[in-house]
DNA sequence: GAATGTACTTACCGTTTGGTAAGTTGTCAA
DNA sequence: TTGACAACTTACCAAACGGTAAGTACATTC
């Protein structure tokens, strides 16, 4: 159970490049997270980019286990949907990093679309296109994934800010918030299928 | 109607903080951008810091003025709070720079809280949540923040995402699904409100 | 016409960046 | 016991970073 170097480099390097993006986190500070030196790391990964596309390639192997597994537990697709996007919310709930790098990466491809692990989303989504799809019959493609992606951004949107909110609001008020967050997030896609 | 050397730097500063975050954009390429070197830059604004802050804030100045104009035109509450929510999401497809900018802070402003215009958000909500109250009385204060959270994350998520989203299923794909964005959004206002 | 201020420039500076080159050290197999 | 490989290190490097200092060019004002 003990993780090789390697793995314990792609752990540091979700949290800073989650914390501060690419450009922020350097490669000697991840390193130094594990007491080594950056030609360490750069032995492991090559150079800064291969890095980054790792810790992708990574995160999304997380998320595609995830959403197979609640595939095969619930055969009825509406309660299938619910579970996915509920799933994916408090995922992104207990790991605040993938739901930050993910953001971060939503901003950043645009520009460096040579990237590993560039469009890990799209099989996540076009999955959760056609079971909307397949729980309302109405839904033309392309409204499925409007809805798809307001519910997404819904969850996904509140999960980012967490901390940002905090600080506003303070954390009494949104430690009430976060309680019913889920259930309020339980109706909002029920709605959104009638 | 000219604009000045500052506020030229300001769009150009907006754009490139938009396009790559604040680590991302160097000083010294936004003052290329106005054919100017880096030092001009410092003439006007003092550090990369106060630029950002400047930015931020000319940016926040502008949230707050659309919806003054949009609380002004219509008196019932609920007409007013879909008004709101429609207004931003259609700003933000607009102006793609100000949605990512304010997503990055949204990432970002966690780790510097000393930034000018890290606030600036708190007004904007507090509006948004009381008038979610007034709608529908039996919403407590933390389920109004949640509805409102999850009504701004479905829009803004999506006005961000749209690079993204663009390769991912094609442009052609994505314009129907653009099209039919806001009806869909307009429901689920409704829906959540309900 | 001298002084003042604004809008810049060139010339630097120290630090950090990502990355290369060339070891060193330990392990393990032939 | 030698040879090979993996996992590092120290020593560099050029380029880019944010920022300072000192000057130039041009108005405006007294």
């Amino acid at each position: 159970m003990t993780a090789t170097t390697r793995e314990q480099f792609l752990a540091a390097a979700e949290h800073l490049f989650a914390e501060k993006g690419f450009y922020g986190a350097s490669i000697a500070t991840i390193a130094r997270e594990l007491g080594l030196t950056k030609q360490a790391l750069l032995h492991h990964f090559g150079n800064k980019e291969k890095l980054y596309g790792e810790v992708l390639r990574s995160l999304s192997e997380r998320l595609a286990a995830n959403n197979s597994e609640i595939r095969e537990n619930s055969p009825d697709p509406a309660e299938q949907l619910e579970e996915m996007l509920l799933a994916q919310f408090r995922g992104q709930m207990a790991h605040q990093d993938s739901a930050r790098l993910i953001m971060r990466e939503l901003l950043d491809n645009e520009q460096r679309a040579d990237r590993a692990g560039n469009w890990y989303l799209k099989d996540y989504l076009e999955e959760l296109v056609s079971t909307v799809q397949s729980v309302n019959r109405k839904f033309s493609r392309a409204q499925a994934l409007a809805v798809v992606y307001q519910l997404l951004g819904a969850a996904h949107y509140f999960a980012v800010s967490q901390p940002t909110l905090d600080n506003i609001f303070g954390k009494r008020q949104m430690a009430d918030t976060r309680q019913c967050f889920e259930a309020q997030l339980r109706q909002l896609i029920r709605a959104a299928l009638a």
